[in-house]
DNA sequence: CAATTAACCCAGTATGTCAATAGGTTTTTC
DNA sequence: GAAAAACCTATTGACATACTGGGTTAATTG
């Protein structure tokens, strides 16, 4: 009943290339910088995340990532969807390859399981990275800094308790 | 994203006991068989059950378990809240003793991960365990069998693969 | 009262997934 | 051609999960 690490540390990316969405190339190592997690681990996350095509990366010098689509859209389940590893289904016989159960037409429960997936992906697909931003920006107005630049710099860090 | 074993266990002993709940004690290593599940490890899973009063259990002789209320006031997530082990938060943070994140006042996703939290328990305290019962019940009559004594040793295994 | 039965208790293991690390290769830019 | 950054492959360590084994206590029954 956990999200695990891999899927919420590939949000807090979405979330901190949202923010820093200016179309150039966001390098990986200022992304794990500002969200204080191992380079080398976000680089397996964000692999999924652009053979998913949820967002490009671009080899050499000056190169990076950078997002594909707007904020709005990109759903919070586009995102948890490809990088929950052990597939997202709540039980082991709804898995994608899963053989079938022999008494799957009569279990009692199968279906109480499928409902409850379909609950997750619908309660998921109506939260956008956008929404995250806007949260992250209100709450950042609530609490204001004295300073512009400490202003600028917990924004950018927003997204670190993912 | 996935329920637990231990989880999955109780519910099949809690819908054992209540296709077998005639006030007569039921013994543990009757429902292991008809589950086929080992008993030594259905043990530890009861054990909660019973700490947890929806069950009782009675030593010696003839003793068993038995349900303490009926079926229809057993919702699922009675069960799986005491089941499942790692706690259900859908994150860490939000876990019973967790330290307090400092960023928890601006986090931009902490309120997705209550929600959620919520729409999951929610989901499952609408559904009883008299639910599963009908709905196996339900199946039963759907796919009759021939003999009336099959229907009756299919009907008792009918949780078996939940 | 003694034998049997079944819940109860405690400790250990094995497997597997998750999180993270390490080192190297290709591509691009300057 | 040197530097930079994405890309690729593999291995490790830690931890939880699922499961096993052996023994103890309580209740029934002949």
């Amino acid at each position: 009943m956990k999200i695990s690490t891999k899927g919420r540390y590939a949000l807090r990316v979405m979330v901190d290339l949202g923010l820093h969405n200016t179309g150039d190339w966001i390098r990986l190592k200022d992304i794990a910088t500002r969200q204080n997690i191992s380079e080398k681990y976000l680089e397996a996350i964000v692999k999924t995340l652009v053979t998913n095509s949820l967002l490009e990366g671009k080899r050499g010098k000056n190169g990076g990532y950078r997002l594909l689509r707007k904020p709005a859209e990109y759903t919070v389940w586009d995102i948890i969807s490809v990088t929950e590893t052990g597939e997202l289904a709540p039980v082991a016989c709804l898995e994608e390859g899963a053989e079938t159960c022999p008494m799957r037409n009569e279990c009692p429960t199968i279906s109480m399981w499928q409902d409850f997936g379909n609950v997750e992906r619908e309660y998921f697909s109506k939260i956008t990275i956008q929404d995250l931003l806007d949260k992250a920006a209100g709450k950042a107005a609530a609490n204001p800094k004295a300073d512009p630049a400490e202003t600028a710099l917990y924004i950018s860090q927003l997204s670190a308790c993912l």
